[in-house]
DNA sequence: CAGTATCCTTATGGATACTG
DNA sequence: CAGTATCCATAAGGATACTG
């Protein structure tokens, strides 16, 4: 969880803070971009495809993501063993939401840059 | 930060990893919505509507919205001090997106908490 | 009022090695 | 392959006290 975490008054104040929990938290656009991107994945390609997140988190994430229900887990008992993650319904109905997101990031982060770079000029060190 | 931090694979990867560090940091959320629902506001009513926050965690968040121009920070010298927070044109261009992600909560989060309950019945402890 | 300063606890994530 | 287990470094955040 990255923003409150426990509920409180900054959930009371914030009717969308349970969302950004669940949607917004570490690693977690990453791996649903990358689903939704490329499809049905097993772990070692979305290892390669994130490239700087170690197993041990990679494999947190993904439980976590799977309880919530946005992305299923397939395990296929062979050997060597075979699991593939992919994206559920509930998973693709943020689509929107991202490319929502997306679009104000095309159109506002340069403001963001110029208005760091200004702030950095105003108040140096 | 709460996604990725330093630009990397991941970045690469996902394009909306930067806005999100931007947008969905901690306390982020909380201290933008409260801003455009209650207009321009003093550091002690922010910190009395997020009442779980603490005055150093606030004035750090406050520090980094007004950096990146999403709020705008007035000082006034008198005695006592007063300052006074309100968003920014830019903070207020994010109200569609919020609406956005209260839509999609208001419609999903049902789905959430189900997948979870499920999930915890399925594999118990 | 609007913060700072300091100290301290905890959570998160990285590195590494190991297993069914 | 698909993880687990273990240990460790860092930093984010809380509690508390203090200041212009």
């Amino acid at each position: 969880m990255q923003t409150t975490g426990t509920p409180g008054a900054a959930e009371v104040a914030c009717p969308i803070s349970p969302v950004v929990d669940i949607v917004f938290s570490r690693w977690t656009t990453p791996i649903l971009w990358t689903l939704n991107e490329f499809g049905r994945q097993r772990f070692v390609e979305l290892e390669r495809r994130i490239a700087t997140v170690t197993p041990k988190v990679l494999t947190q994430r993904l439980r976590q993501l799977e309880r919530d229900g946005l992305i299923t887990r397939t395990y296929h008992p062979e050997v060597p063993p075979r699991v593939e993650y992919e994206i559920s319904d509930l998973g693709r109905s943020l689509a929107p939401l991202f490319a929502h997101l997306a679009t104000w990031a095309s159109a506002n982060l340069g403001s963001v840059e110029r208005a760091r770079h200004d702030y950095d000029a105003r108040a140096p060190r």
